[in-house]
DNA sequence: ACATTAAACTAACAATTGTTAGTTTTATAA
DNA sequence: TTATAAAACTAACAATTGTTAGTTTAATGT
């Protein structure tokens, strides 16, 4: 019993987060979701408690998975090039593990009520372990000498992408696509 | 009087687009947008047909213009690389021009009924003309034997996240960020 | 077999949605 | 000044929203 509502409330989840990257999270009736899991809306309320609990599991339990790894990342004694090449590897990996949720993560996090403040810390978070990195990069003078915010948001930029394009590229393999990841961030994409 | 209707569509047009971006398309109520416009709902309806109408606009001026501009610039007879930096400078100015817009363009398009069908037309255009860019690069030997594909998002997912990083970095000089993308999106960032 | 609990259902609610109809106010042109 | 047209208003609509109450069905443990 505890089995079968634990794996129905996830499967709630799992479909929600599905329609929300389909048309946004406001767009998406809880009839929609209801449908979609093959049952009433009122009958959702045996798993959940309301659509907004639903949105925030679906974008912390992504937020706090990047932010507890970067924290690892930056604490390793590696040099920054690693590091970023961790963070890259990382961000494809959650992002092949949630290809759902991550638009969520990027779009529909303004419409958290309880959790929003939560998650803006999460991001800030994450992004001043990134700034670490990067200003450490260029301290040890592996990292060119631009502008770490340019630095930052070009290659957050592309990887918080990712959940657009890795679901309809099936074909290219996971390692292979860290490999040209890695390659094109930090080496450019000219000869 | 011609005059002063344009200008309060175009009005409309520019408060809903800054909505449009805080919350999403559909999250934004007819009685929202009037309220920012200083208006009751139902007078909107004496400017504009429809709440999709206002979707519409915003949406396809700013795509027919990234479509035309990659035309052109995809005609030239300059190096990839060249056409490469124009895409790049190209992004920053439309983004620059069209703050709020690029939010829909990205997240909202989904929503767009007659529409709907029309953008995706030009965005496929837009990313073929991108391609054959890469193509060419390829083969000339200017650019670096990597997955088209990958060069495509890795560069595109930037570029289309710009919209959030313009409007909180004031201080940062259009030119100066035109370079510095170039400058990280062709040589990477690792020396 | 039976009692209990989980999970589905139907019906309904109050609020909010985009939009229309009809009316009044404001501005323009003669 | 007065006729005309633009642009605001109030009031209301039908549909849809998230959610609750109450009931029935299905599954589980003893």
């Amino acid at each position: 019993m505890k089995q079968n509502t634990l794996s129905r409330k996830q499967e709630i989840y799992k479909t929600a987060s599905r329609l929300f990257k389909e048309k946004g999270y406001s767009a998406v009736t809880m009839r929609d979701l209801a449908a979609a899991v093959g049952i009433k809306a009122a009958s959702l309320y045996n798993h959940i408690s309301s659509k907004e609990e639903i949105l925030y599991e679906v974008i912390m339990a992504i937020a706090q998975n990047f932010t507890k790894g970067i924290e690892e990342i930056q604490f390793q004694k590696v040099t920054s090039t690693e590091k970023l090449a961790q963070v890259i590897a990382q961000h494809v990996n959650l992002t092949a593990n949630y290809p759902y949720g991550m638009a969520s993560l990027n779009n529909d996090w303004m419409h958290l009520k309880k959790g929003k403040q939560e998650y803006i810390e999460l991001r800030n978070k994450y992004e001043q372990y990134f700034r670490e990195i990067i200003k450490q990069g260029k301290k040890q003078g592996v990292l060119k000498n631009i502008d770490e915010e340019i630095i930052l948001f070009s290659t957050l930029g592309t990887l918080r992408n990712l959940y657009l394009w890795i679901p309809k590229k099936a074909d290219l393999n996971r390692e292979k696509l860290i490999e040209s990841l890695k390659q094109t961030l930090l080496k450019g994409v000219e000869n």
